[in-house]
DNA sequence: ACGGATAGCGCAACCCGTTGCGTAAAATAG
DNA sequence: CTATTTTACGCAACGGGTTGCGCTATCCGT
């Protein structure tokens, strides 16, 4: 059985599809009876609207996109959670598309979100993407989008993240404070702007407090086994750093484990300090000392503004926000 | 400006819609020199097809729900990563809702996947979830449901999960075989489908070793802070397990920070297994042997299963997959 | 009783790509 | 040079809910 239609009600009750139409809306024009007598068959013949005729008709979709690199383990399940919330309050659905860190997947999810007639767009960048020139069609069509945690520094467009200098900048005073001397740091990969702006606020924090930059205490890696290798290879140093800072949970995760593997004690051996989305810190033994951003509340600004962007169409749409952090003092520094 | 449409096509061209339309798909109607003037125009104007007309036109709409209590941290991103791969790979986009464990939610989620008129259904139920009557409305429009992780043992529809007998069998054969005499196990909410089946292969292992089950030794809990508050009370009994089955990775993230808050030593004091995605058991201080159940599997299986169900509508729409798990052998016992 | 207001409903176009059918022109066959 | 086929394209309806406009019938005021 094929589904029912506003014309099946209308044949029924012998009046026009717009009258069935109006009546279920409340609409003024129609009579109270004839009101009733719509709403009842309706409800006898189990209608329900079809969205897809109201969407295409409206040229909307009630559809947000939202394109990540990956799904991950720490991070973005958070944020998607958050982001979910929002959307759904506002009566927006979220469709999901994997860039998997590749630039030409990130153009199809594209093609895709356009495709489908998204309302508006949420983007954590791939690594690889360095201009967002290929969102320009969604600017023509007056279709916001919004840029998630990974953002291009030039970028003139709406976005939210944490601010990373801030975070790494409380990271590192927490252990200038606590005594320890040499300080390292474990990156993501060099020429990601949430990178830099890490490893800015680390290089201030040690400069503020007369602490040395030391070259050979920071290590970067792109993957997990670059970061494990390199760590390793930082551990066998003759002179070691006395204290780490972590950038991310991801990092987080890799080096533990080395430290474990390698039978070392935390702070004894090798203070830790991360920022986190404040899980995986609770697992360690002993817990670790972090500085606290939430997924969740980013995907909620993020989708906020997103929703903003919609509904005030003249509202500037270079919006850059940024969350603020807090130190959560367990024991491992 | 707005979208360019077949039309704006065809008026520049002189030709009618249709012309346009075949000519793009090329239609073996149309003449050569018709098909290449269309494409150029239609590059030039940066042309691409209302997907929302085409879907509405033929019924569908190229997008899978998929609905779950949560996005959690271990088990389900990857499986949404699986899912999401599969859907991809095969022209389908994923629209995810959170039911948040209500069964009032997911209702909602389930009328707002039938507004869009999805083509297929991916859930994972809440635990408040008794029957699945309310999927009904996708059977009579022969819109196919898979269910996945959760499920309930008595619906006759298409599901895959895991083999949780099998999996807890396995793990607590191998504490027996290692000669731990006091098992004990931390299980999800007793009248979960899923502990059920884990509970009866914690059961079966025991019995098969000639062990005995402790009811004592085995605490049940539907939060973490359940989780925590009666595995510390099991701690605090005066005869303890010398070691513990733990059914999923929530639940081991709970025990281990109370082992750690207890300054217990494993295996030395609590020897530990436990069912995972196969993460966390690595950033614990030592590793814990794990019986490895592949999130991602389960997600690209169910995919797979739902467009098996959608390509071939004839199929028994009753399969039910259950994926086999192994042993991982560190060091917690 | 007459003019204007208002309530209540229908008509038809619209959104945009697709597709069955029809047809004129060109090509081929006989 | 007809008769038939083939080529190449156009027409119009379809999908389903929405909406501006127009029309009729009733109501009210004077």
């Amino acid at each position: 059985m094929s589904r029912v239609t506003i014309r099946d009600i209308a044949k029924l009750l012998e009046v026009s599809p717009s009258t069935v139409s109006r009546a279920l809306k409340n609409h003024p024009d129609i009579g109270q009876t004839t009101k009733d007598k719509v709403k009842r068959v309706a409800d006898e013949l189990g209608y329900f609207p079809n969205n897809q005729a109201v969407n295409f008709r409206q040229r909307k979709s009630k559809l947000f996109g939202l394109i990540l690199p990956e799904l991950g383990r720490f991070f973005s399940p958070d944020m998607v959670r958050g982001i979910e919330e929002i959307t759904r309050k506002k009566g927006y659905s979220l469709v999901i598309f994997q860039s998997n860190d590749s630039l030409e997947k990130e153009k199809e999810c594209i093609t895709l979100c356009r495709s489908f007639g998204v309302d508006g767009l949420l983007v954590c960048l791939t690594r690889e993407t360095k201009d967002i020139d290929h969102f320009q069609g969604f600017a023509k069509n007056d279709i916001p989008v919004v840029f998630v945690d990974k953002v291009i520094k030039e970028a003139a467009n709406a976005r939210v993240l944490i601010n990373g200098f801030n975070a790494a900048f409380t990271a590192v005073q927490y252990l200038a404070k606590r005594n320890y001397q040499k300080i390292g740091g474990v990156f993501a990969n060099k020429n990601l702007t949430i990178t830099k702006r890490r490893k800015e606020g680390f290089k201030a924090a040690l400069d503020k407090h007369g602490l040395p930059y030391n070259e050979r205490f920071c290590i970067h890696g792109s993957s997990v086994e670059e970061i494990k290798a390199h760590f390793l290879q930082l551990l066998k140093q003759v002179e070691k750093p006395d204290a780490i800072f972590i950038m991310t949970d991801e990092i987080l995760s890799a080096v533990i484990q080395i430290i474990n593997e390698e039978g070392l004690s935390i702070p004894h051996d090798i203070a830790v300090i991360s920022i986190s989305n404040g899980y995986l810190p609770y697992y360690i033994n002993p817990k670790i000392t972090f500085i606290k951003h939430s997924g969740y509340e980013v995907g909620k600004t993020a989708a906020d503004l997103l929703i903003d962007l919609i509904e005030n169409p003249k509202m500037v749409l270079q919006k850059h926000i940024e969350l603020a952090t807090y130190l959560v003092e367990l024991d491992s520094c």
